[in-house]
RNA sequence: GCUUGGGUGGUGGAACUGGUAGACACGCGGGACUUAAAAUCCCGUGAGCCGUAACGCUCGUGUGGGUUCGAUUCCCAUCCCAAGUACCA
């Protein structure tokens, strides 16, 4: 009987060595450096993990037992974002409360993931839908409700410092982020007013506050959905009509957030990519708000948002967007038809067709004029649909000789394109958005540059009251309710005022958590309230008060809890001073981009939050942050003739020689794209068992394309069925071996069986296949072998330090394959080699370790080799030799040799002669330890 | 249209700051062992060409230019693929 690698028992026993001695357990220990390596937690869905999943959870886990071994203290938790959609999707279908899925998804996903042999610290496993811990969620709401954003500060306050200064100043020079429509007021207007007049004042200014949103409704779902939830009109999930709808809303007053947002991305080792996104989603442009009075119109004026008021001498016509609420008021008798033919068929149009029909220009003239301030000329006003009404002002001025569009425009209705800088050129062919040179034919700016020209209109505008310097963002406040069930209750009752207006009133602190009640079913309810209206009638706030009945949104579960990991059954604080002081931020994070401009802007927005009430110390939580990339499926098709009495499938090579029809087949009855024919006949209803196969060297090959990974394309590869045919160490070394870690890429499951190979080959230089003995020896190593072992050392550590995860694999399959060449048999070697290894199979590190005779168990704490140079040290280089760049031999020399040297060695050696064919080399370059290149002249 | 990322053998990929392109692995071909198979081990494997041969030659990192002694790497232009998208004035 032979004793193989037996991975099955191996990972088992292992598996359970660490859970009962709680290997992973970490804790505040300031003795030794620490190290916080997060994954972003999953939503436990019911179809539990796919093959993508772990990708990011085995490159952090990789990260944590290398930092163990290099002496850290190493936080590596997991836990659950268990409130969401699907969840509650399934309540509705079968009448089972959510929380009875929710633990039965997570109860298989733990199972998943601790067959993968993660070290996770699970006595830190936090559930955001658990009371114990969406009692913290609803208190960091509190904080928000009860805090403004002072501007002078440039941080968060308590709504208390805010009272004050109302009752001593008044609101009136106040710098505050607010409501736009707050009124302002003096201290005694503010001590005049009644408390709830005050208290009704104040919303205006709270971090949370209420707020009539125009939101996307839909109806059957009785829920609130994201702009990316709407496809065409309906919801994603469903498919159900989505309409506008303005509703009173919780929102988030992240937007005061906006600047510190921006400037904290400076100081995050992010993927310079994912900052961008992140600094074009909050989209800060600085400008300039200017009015246009309106020829015969005396109430109102136009207001347009500028980047570029230094252009406003060169405006030839003014543009509103066809949805503009003004168009009607504005357009003259004589054009009404065209103008109304013209917003009827912009209606017909979707976003997508205004943003790519950039070529085409399209739009009408109201056949009213506008007049620019700066010198009174009269300027058409048109409307067109290359201007959005939901930006800004919905109304931009059109200055063709600087922008292309408006240049386009231009031409198109033959306005005039006045140059207004000498630095412009060619205007009359395309436009010049340039900024150099000196103004022209521009009244107060003439011969100005740029900045001055800027800032004297700026100042001009602001001095008649025409125009005001404005700081624009893109991004806006965030919705926080949510109409649904399977969320954390927002912490609110209403009381109603005097006159019978509700307003708002936290509840206790005392009395978190506000636990989710009973309801019967998980449905709005019939006057379209959100679920929670159904509660019972007693579920009130001291019995007489109701609660807010909307639920707070999915990102507010996880804008927070890389802190409760720290101290997760803390039941008096979300986390201890002591563990947030030690622990501080993240220092790895690990997850897919999808979350850019969601879950990262608003936990970053959270955590300046709490960091601005002193609650934690860093302003930024994630200081290093890596984006696995998404793995896609690798779909495998048969071809199924179409004109024939039996039911018949041709192999690819040959489909093009008759007329098929592709079917996706089940990738896991498939492999190295050869099909299992028995197990082809037996997985499909519709292929009899007397199929034929038209085969090529006696096998059906199948053709293959990179899709989306999902059930109905049969690409699905569950990780369960790999760690069976190869165990959890094969598959977490295949998954790195893929790719680097950041890069999308198809699952492929065809070469996964080297990964095998090579932990068996790890194997057989400790074990003899045949005889079950143990090949391990005592002797000393030869230099050669050090060599090897040190050469790994250096490369596996330098490729950790710089997360290329997949790189390391195939250095250790190098130094592993050396050492078989060598026989090496040493423990001294080998105990290295195994500490090396363990980080990506750390099941079989750990049994090798004990065959070493080692402390069971103890690999995980062990030291990662020292490199040592002197085992590397070479006498001699091999010098490739190039002519004109191109190598044709190469040439050995000790490394102390100078260039000089080795230039006079490489002219007077025979075999370069031959190469210089006669000629006279024009120059030599030697780089040292590296090159010699001749240079022969043409 | 715009933004970001990406195009290297049959496949996944390697080449760290410009210095022997294709490491490592899969697949494929050949061989050894075996009654046979599996497993294992050995050899070959970018394309094309010449030669009896050790070997040699030409081309080659999407395409076209450029910089350089030398370019997968830097610059310009361009094509294709993927993801995101809000004409942000």
């Amino acid at each position: 009987m032979r004793s193989e690698y037996q991975f099955r028992e191996i990972e088992k026993t292992w598996q359970a060595f660490w859970e009962a001695n709680k290997t992973f357990q970490a804790q505040v220990n300031p003795a030794k450096p620490k190290y916080y390596v997060l994954d972003m937690f999953p939503y436990p869905s019911g179809a539990g993990l796919h093959v993508g999943h772990p990708l990011g959870y085995i490159a952090s886990d990789i990260m944590a037992r290398y930092k163990r071994l290099q002496g850290h203290e190493v936080l590596h938790p997991m836990g659950f974002d268990s409130f969401g959609l699907p969840a509650e999707q399934y309540a509705i279908q079968t009448g089972q409360h959510p929380a009875i899925t929710t633990e039965q998804n997570i109860t298989r996903y733990i199972e998943q993931l601790k067959n993968m042999g993660f070290s996770f610290d699970w006595s830190r496993e936090v559930r955001t839908s658990d009371a114990s811990y969406y009692k913290w969620t609803q208190w960091i709401f509190m904080q928000l409700f009860n805090s403004w954003y002072n501007q002078e500060t440039d941080k968060a306050e308590s709504i208390e410092t805010l009272k004050a200064i109302l009752g001593t100043k008044g609101s009136i020079g106040l710098k505050a982020v607010c409501d736009e429509e707050v009124s302002r007021i003096t201290a005694e207007q503010w001590n005049a007013m009644s408390a709830d007049d005050q208290y009704a004042y104040l919303l205006s200014f709270r971090l949370a506050y209420l707020d009539d949103s125009v939101v996307n409704w839909c109806p059957k779902l009785g829920t609130v959905l994201a702009n990316d939830e709407v496809k065409d009109g309906v919801s994603e999930r469903g498919g159900y009509p989505v309409e506008q709808k303005k509703m009173r809303q919780w929102s988030m007053r992240i937007t005061a957030y906006a600047d510190r947002l921006l400037r904290g991305l400076d100081e995050v080792d992010w993927a310079d990519s994912l900052k961008e996104q992140q600094r074009n989603w909050i989209g800060k442009s600085i400008g300039t708000d200017v009015e246009f009075a309106i020829e015969n119109v005396s109430d109102k004026k136009i207001k347009v948002f500028t980047t570029r008021v230094d252009t406003i001498y060169g405006v030839s016509f003014m543009v509103l967007a066809p949805e503009h609420e003004w168009v009607s008021a504005l357009t003259t008798p004589a054009q009404k038809e065209a103008v109304e033919e013209y917003v009827n068929w912009a209606k017909t149009r979707s976003e997508l067709d205004r943003v790519s029909e950039v070529k085409t220009v399209s739009g009408v003239f109201t056949g009213t004029y506008v007049i620019n301030p700066v010198n009174q000329e009269r300027v058409p006003l048109f409307l067109a649909d290359y201007v959005l009404a939901g930006y800004g002002t919905g109304a931009v001025m059109g200055v063709p000789s600087g922008d292309q569009r408006d240049w386009n425009f231009a031409k198109h209705f033959d306005l005039p394109i006045p140059s207004i800088l000498d630095g412009q050129k060619d205007i009359e062919k395309q436009a010049d958005p340039t900024k150099e040179g000196k103004y022209i034919n521009s009244g107060m700016i003439n011969g100005m540059g740029y900045k001055d020209a800027t800032n004297t209109l700026i100042a001009w505008l602001e001095e008649n009251g025409i125009g005001k310097g404005k700081v624009q963002y893109r991004m806006r406040n965030a919705v926080f309710s949510r109409q649904r069930y399977w969320g954390e209750p927002v912490p609110v009752y209403f009381k109603p005022t005097a006159s019978g207006d509700l307003l708002p009133y936290l509840i206790e602190e005392t009395e978190l958590p506000l636990e989710l009640p009973k309801i019967d079913k998980y449905l709005p309810t019939e006057t379209g309230e959100p679920p929670l209206g159904r509660a019972a009638s007693d579920w009130k706030y001291k019995g007489q008060y109701d609660y807010e009945w909307s639920t707070m949104p999915g990102w507010a579960g996880s804008s927070w809890y890389w802190y409760r990991y720290m101290d997760a059954m803390n039941s008096g604080e979300f986390a201890s001073k002591e563990a947030i002081n030690y622990w501080k931020a993240v220092d790895l994070y690990i997850g897919g981009s999808e979350h850019a401009t969601g879950h990262l802007l608003y936990s970053r927005f959270w955590n300046k939050f709490l960091k601005d009430l002193g609650y934690v110390p860093e302003e930024e939580f994630a200081k290093k942050l890596i984006n696995q990339g998404m793995i896609q499926g690798r779909s495998n098709f048969v071809y199924r003739l179409k004109d024939s009495a039996k039911v018949t499938f041709v192999s690819h090579g040959l489909k093009d020689q008759y007329d098929v029809a592709a079917l996706h087949v089940d990738v896991n009855i498939v492999e190295n794209d050869v099909l299992d024919l028995e197990a082809f006949k037996k997985s499909r209803n519709d292929v009899p068992s007397d199929a034929e196969f038209i085969l090529e060297d006696g096998k059906y090959v199948c053709g293959w394309e990179v899709e989306k990974m999902s059930k109905s394309k049969f690409n699905v590869v569950n990780p369960d069925d790999l760690i069976a045919k190869y165990g959890a160490d094969t598959l977490r070394v295949y998954e790195m071996f893929l790719g680097p870690l950041e890069q999308f890429k198809p699952w492929n499951t065809n070469s996964i069986s080297g990964s095998h190979n090579f932990l068996r080959k790890v194997w057989r230089l400790f074990f003899d296949d045949n005889t079950n003995t143990s090949k391990l020896v005592d002797a000393p190593a030869t230099p050669e072998e050090l060599k090897v072992l040190h050469t790994a050392i250096r490369k596996v550590q330098d490729d950790l330090d710089r997360f290329s995860f997949n790189t390391v694999v195939s250095t250790l399959m190098i130094c592993v394959n050396d050492l078989g060449a060598l026989k090496c048999h040493k423990k001294s070697v080998l105990r290295e080699l195994v500490i090396l290894l363990s980080p990506y199979a750390p099941h079989i590190a750990e049994e090798l370790w004990v065959a070493l005779g080692e402390q069971e168990g103890g690999i995980s704490y062990a030291t990662f080799p020292v490199f040592n140079a002197a085992f590397l040290e070479e006498n001699d280089f091999n010098y490739p030799i190039s002519f004109n760049g191109k190598v044709k031999l190469t040439l050995a020399f000790p490394v102390t040799a100078t260039p000089a040297e080795i230039e006079a060695a490489v002219l007077a050696n025979d075999q370069v002669s031959k190469h210089l064919e006669g000629k006279t080399p024009s120059k030599v370059i030697v780089v040292p330890k590296r090159i010699v290149n001749i240079v022969l002249g043409k």
